[in-house]
DNA sequence: TGCACTTTGGCAACAGCGTTGCTTAAGTGG
DNA sequence: CCACTTAAGCAACGCTGTTGCCAAAGTGCA
């Protein structure tokens, strides 16, 4: 009786069968790239029949996203037919909306950029302007593809924020955008379907289908501020609440110096202070420390560092991290054969993060029970 | 290429789909326990149409697993027929194997003990040794319902492991166990599907479903050491290795004192310190700033506590777990409306958590793509 | 008491899914 | 040139949930 609130109802009819097989299809056809990928590796990796995929594949040809790419050599019969994605069949728009300015990035289908805007942004300016400047950006990138479908926007903000309302909340810094309905106030500005999310959760979803394999890892974002996207399954971890990837305000030293937040001992605080002395490797030990901890509590396969202060010095970082974890894994704890890299790229990852907000259910990522029992609005 | 072995193959085809839909009105039949359930409000909590509940159900009550149960008063109509889940259709069994002692458990489908088995075990015993008691112990339950079928054995063990070889690692104190195939071992000897956890990922099974509401919690044990189960989007975390939930080695206080593992600062140390010099106030506090930092990592709605070491005063730790939470909270960060609760019942619900490890595929809780493409040894 | 109305739930027909059995296409190798 | 191998499509099929319709079983008012 409780917990039929606390599960979305997953029951699958046919349609909701036929949409999430096309999906599987279509993931693999994106993690395939150019190259391609046969059916009978489709129907491999799918557990379908070759004679499934078949007809599955044919329905994608039909509808344009899919198409034939050469033959492999002939293995002692007939070759087989290579499929690959078409790219640029249908198109998504990624926004990153930052304390001071703002990134718009137009990606086809298997996430590469077409067009990319950077303009000045003020976040605390009245919510209309904001709002006008962002969608003219929307705008504009669309411009670029006339005549191809945009399946939405994906919006990424540093705040604190609720995914599945789209609804702002204190975002630091900026109280005036508390509780401030943004997703659907960009809806119908621009007439698009809007996923909002925080920017730490978009660059782990960018660099989660960034190719850099798979497997569960975190994401530390080290700014002005310190922050985590989680990807745990395969999928970014939100919680129940969009608050999870609290991690810069993880207390680290039990009564330790003070930090911003009124509490005692937080991570981003030591952190932060190291480098602000100039001790750069006790930063890096500081966040490896509670990097450690999360490899531990979670069993997560790779640690990507990224933001500002690390980018001033990766090495130092990446270094200082993996130390931690590996001294961690020596002793016998966990984070064996844990990886730690940068992310790369600045800021342009989150842009991009945000527009696979909205490619991940077409790939079924995320956000698949919603589609059961409901017609999807087609705008062209 | 790479994310095809990082994903498991999730090609549904139409006997995965009935699976599937069975399996989902099988769990609000077991969420709405002995009161029952009207057909309406399975296809209202299923997305599907009662039409198709109406076939399902006339399944499920073929195969026995479900029951007509009085009939709902009228509303203007025909009144509703109740239906509900008949649990002693099928039973299962669940293994606590401790360090010092064997705990068994048969229960019935409503997850609900029928029969309790408790014995002295030493884990440093000869493999053969442990294994023929846990037989015994699995056949005598068997007994206790004859000529009912018994879906299999769940096994809950203490140390380090991996859930899906059912393979253990060093559990701690006992190396020699390093490495050897339990989940096979068992499986031959009883002639049971055999399934293994951790014993914290069992407790907290049990917990989840124990209808005391759902939503995504940590069960955090405190004994002679200290681990955490998480439930994340209403399944049981375990990590790519099963290795999630170390949390007793959690530093939490850089270059603090020596910790058993080697590592300097760790909750369990400064916990289990406090604890012995008899200060249970710093204890909890110490236990209630990991906990803190896990609710703000992972946006979870409740942390539950057990183990010995808590049941000597659970108002103590409840009281200062929740404080620093609420403190935390109260600063604006996260944490707020998060409740902290004790799982009572000593160690029982570790067994019946053991044996939820066999139920919870029947109910499409985990597990569901193993059987994608795979026919079902039938045993009696 | 009887009739109108509401609500439940099963029967029958149906569209559409992946599967199976078979055939055709397109290569290699003796 | 022929035997063999491998790939991929066609047709028939079983089974899914859905739809349209109707019987069953109540309530409530005349």
């Amino acid at each position: 009786m409780n917990r039929s609130r606390t599960r979305a109802p997953a029951g699958v009819n046919l349609p909701a069968l036929r949409h999430h097989n096309a999906a599987l299809v279509l993931d693999l056809l994106r993690a395939a790239g150019a190259e391609g990928i046969s059916r009978l590796e489709l129907a491999e990796g799918t557990g379908l029949t070759p004679q499934a995929v078949s007809k599955i594949t044919a329905r994608l040809r039909e509808d344009g996203l899919a198409a034939g790419a050469g033959l492999r050599p002939s293995t002692g019969g007939k070759p087989r037919t290579v499929l690959r994605l078409v790219p640029d069949a249908q198109f998504a728009v990624g926004l990153h909306l930052d304390r001071d300015g703002l990134t718009a990035v137009l990606v086809d289908l298997a996430g590469r950029p077409v067009a990319v805007t950077t303009a000045p942004l003020d976040l605390g300016a009245p919510a209309e302007r904001v709002l006008a400047d962002a969608a003219d950006a929307v705008r504009d990138l669309c411009a670029a593809e006339p005549h191809k479908p945009v399946l939405g926007v994906g919006v990424a903000v540093p705040g604190p924020l609720d995914h599945r309302d789209g609804v702002l909340h204190r975002v630091t810094g900026f109280p005036r955008w508390d509780g401030y309905p943004l997703r659907a106030a960009l809806a119908e500005r621009t007439g698009l379907p809007v996923v909002l999310d925080k920017d730490t959760n978009a660059a782990a979803l960018a660099l989660a289908l960034g190719g850099a394999g798979g497997g569960d890892f975190a994401y530390l974002h080290l700014g002005t501020g310190l922050g985590a996207g989680l990807v745990l399954g395969g999928e970014v971890h939100r919680g129940a609440r969009t608050g999870a990837g609290e991690f810069g305000h993880q207390t680290l030293q039990l009564d330790g110096p003070l930090c911003g937040c009124g509490g005692r001992g937080c991570i981003e605080a030591l952190c932060l202070a190291a480098e602000a002395r100039g001790d750069r490797g006790e930063a890096a030990r500081v966040l490896g420390t509670g990097a450690a901890n999360l490899v531990g509590l979670l069993d997560i396969d790779r640690v990507v560092l990224g933001g500002r202060t690390v980018a001033a010095d990766e090495d130092a970082y990446v270094r200082g991290v993996r130390a931690v974890i590996e001294e961690r894994a020596a002793r016998g704890g966990a984070g064996a054969g844990v990886t730690v890299t940068v992310a790369g790229g600045g800021d342009r990852p989150v842009a991009e993060g945000a527009a696979q907000l909205v490619l991940a259910p077409v790939f079924g990522r995320i956000g698949e029970e919603k589609r059961v029992g409901e017609e999807k609005e087609d705008r062209g």
